[in-house]
DNA sequence: CATGAATGAGAATTCATTCAT
DNA sequence: CATGAATGAATTCTCATTCAT
C-alpha cells in the first residue's frame, strides 16, 4: 500500500530530477508524505532505491507471465515475439523506468545488491529465449547462440532508443527489428518448425 | 600533462568508489595533487567528468582510425571487423572504462552536456556502420538496417559482457558473435561482394 | 523563538568577529544550534543577515513607537526629543548593534537587499522629523531643511560616537548636542510656538 | 609608482564587486599584473587594504592643505569652507572612494590598524574645525561644541548622500546645508568678526 | 504509527599564500 | 624582480538519519 506509493515516488522523483538529484525529501513529498517514512519501511534511502529495482525486475517478470498467460497455448514463436514485446511495452518505455534503468545500471558495479538483482534480470532473459529457441532449433548450443544474441539485440535496441532523441519513433522501429532478427534466425537455423 | 592525469585519475575514481562516491577529493588524491586543482583546470566536478567522457570518446574514434590506418586499403567487410575490434578492445573492457560509460548513461537523461555527447558517439557508431554495409548490401533500407541492427547488437553485447560475473570470457565471446552477426547480414542481403 | 535567537546569536557573531569573520559556524555555535539550521530557517546565510538588518530596523521602529505610545499627546518639541533619545538608546548602543551597522552600510551598496532596507530607515527617520518640525516651523521648506539637517546630525553624532574611542561618553554628548541642535533651529525658524 | 596603481586597482575593485567580493585576483587583473606581485609589494591582501586607507586619507588630508595654499591668505570662514569643499569634493564622491569609506568603517572596529587610522582622521576633521572656529567665537568652550557640531553634520550628509539613491543631488544639497550650518553657528555665537 | 524539526558529517568551491621558474 | 601554477584550509550548503511529540 503506503509502501508501493513510495516506490512509484521514487521513480517519478529519478525522472524529475534524476538519480543524483533524487533525495528522501523529494520522494517524500512525491509521495505526498513526510520524510521520516522512508526509513520507517525501507530502513533508509538505499532500500527504497534496492525496492524499486525489485519492483521494475517484478514488472518485467509479471509482464511476461501475463502475455503468456492470455494467450493460451502460445507456440515457441508467439513466446519469442512475447518476450519482445514486454521488454518494450509502454511501462518498460516510460520515461520514469528508462531513466530509473540506466542509473540501477550504472550503480550495479558498485552495489552488490543491485548486481545481483540484475544479474538474475538477464539471466532470466537469455533464459526466457533459449528455452522458446530450443523447441524451434535443433541443434542447443544454436539455440544458446541465438538467445544470447537476441537478448543483446533486444537491451541494445532497448538502450538506443531510451538515449536518442526521438523515443517514440526509435522504441517502435526497434521493437520490429527484434522480431525479425529472431525470425531471421529461426530461417537461418531452425529445423524443427 | 596534468590535465590527462585528472582525467584517468576520475576514471580510475569511478572504478575504484563508484560515480556517487566519486569526489573531488577522491579524484585529486588518485592524482596525487591537491583538491583546488580541478576548478582550477576544469572550472569545478562537473567539468572533470565532462572532460573524461570526451576522452573516453575520442578514445573510440581515435582507436577505429588508428585501426584503418594500420591496414592497408581495408575492404568494407575489414572495416566493420574493426568497428566491432575497436568496441571490444581493451580500453573498451577495462573496469575504469566500463564502469564509467554505465555511470555516464545514467546521467546523460539529466545532463544535457552528456547527453549531447553521448547522442554524437551513438550515431557515429551507426553512421560507421551504415558507411560500409552501403558497400555490401545493394539497397540502402536494408544497409541502414543492418547498420542499426549490428549498432544495438553491439552496445548490447557489451553491456550484457560488462555486467556479466566472467567479463573476459563474456566479451570474446560477444566479439565473436558481433562478427558472425555481421556475416549473417551479408549473406543475407549481400549483393556486392 | 529560534529565530530570534539565531538573529541575536548573529549580532553577538558581527561583535566577537567582525563581519568577515561572521560564519555559519560562529553563528550556530552562539545560538547553540547546529550549523543546518540556518539553511533550514533562513535559506542560508544571506538570509540571516538579511534578518538581523530587519531586527534591527523594527527595534529603532519599535523604540520611537513605544516611547510615543507612553508618553500621553506629547508636543512636538516632545517628538523630536524622543526620536533623537530612540537613536541613541542602550540598544542601539551596544557593540553589537554598532557593529552591525557599520557593517551592513558596507555592505548595503552591493546588495540590493540591503539597500532597500537601508533606504526605508534613512527615508523613516527625516520624514518623522520632517513631520514634527512643520507642527513647529511654518515654512515648508524651512522645516524640511531642519529635518534633513537633524537627520544627518543624528547619523553624523552616532558615526561618531561609535567609532570613538570613549563610547559612553561621546553617545551622551552627541545626544546632548542633537537636542541642543533642534532647539536651535526651532529658535531660529520656529513661529508657531 | 606600481604601489599606487595597485591601490587605485583595490579601491576600482572595491567599487566592482564590493569589500567581499574583492580578491587579490580581482585587484590584481584589474592593476594589469600578477597576483603575487601584491604580496610582494604589501605582504598581503590585508597590506594593500590598509595601504588604500592610507591613501584616502592622504587624499583628504592633502586636499584641505592644496585648498589653502592656492587661496592666499584665507579667512576663518574661508577654511572652514573649505574643509566642506574638502569633503564632498568630486574624489570624495567618486564610487569607488564612497564604497571603500563605508567598508573601512565596518572592519576598522575589527582591525585595530584600520581602527588608529579612522581615529586620526576622524580627530584631524574635528581639530581643522575647532582651529578656525575658535577664531570666530570667543568662547572656547562654544567653538569647541561648534566643531563637535560640523565635523558630525559632515560625516552625516555625506553618509545620506552616499548612500541615497540619488547621490550627485543629495551631495551638491548637502554641501550647501552643511555651510549653511556653519554660518548659522557663527551667527549664533560669533562675537570676533 | 506518522511527522518533520534538528543534527552534523560530507561535498564543492573559493582564495590567500607560497615558491619554482 | 615578476609571474602564475599549485596548495589546502576555510566556508557554505545539502541531506540522510534520528527522535520527541
Amino acid at each position: 500500500m503506503r509502501k508501493l506509493q513510495l516506490i512509484e515516488a521514487t521513480l517519478k522523483s529519478i525522472e524529475a530530477h534524476g538519480f543524483q538529484g533524487t533525495t528522501i525529501v523529494t520522494i517524500s513529498r512525491l509521495a505526498g508524505m513526510s520524510s521520516g517514512i522512508i526509513s520507517h519501511y525501507f530502513g533508509g534511502k538505499q532500500g527504497v532505491i534496492e525496492a524499486a529495482v525489485r519492483h521494475l525486475l517484478d514488472q518485467l517478470k509479471q509482464g511476461l507471465l501475463t502475455r503468456i498467460a492470455q494467450a493460451e497455448n502460445p507456440s515457441a514463436l508467439e513466446r519469442l515475439m512475447m518476450v519482445v514485446e514486454t521488454n518494450f511495452s509502454g511501462f518498460q518505455r516510460s520515461s520514469s523506468v528508462t531513466t530509473a534503468w540506466l542509473s540501477f545500471w550504472g550503480q550495479a558495479t558498485h552495489d552488490v545488491g543491485l548486481a545481483r538483482l540484475q544479474a538474475v534480470n538477464s539471466k532470466r532473459l537469455e533464459s526466457n529465449l533459449r528455452f522458446s529457441f530450443r523447441q524451434l532449433i535443433e541443434d542447443p548450443q544454436k539455440a544458446a547462440e541465438a538467445a544470447r544474441m537476441t537478448a543483446a539485440m533486444i537491451d541494445g535496441m532497448w538502450l538506443r532508443s531510451t538515449l536518442s532523441a526521438d523515443k517514440d519513433r526509435s522504441f517502435k522501429e526497434s521493437e520490429r527489428l527484434c522480431k525479425e532478427f529472431i525470425h531471421m534466425q529461426i530461417h537461418r537455423f531452425g529445423s524443427l518448425v
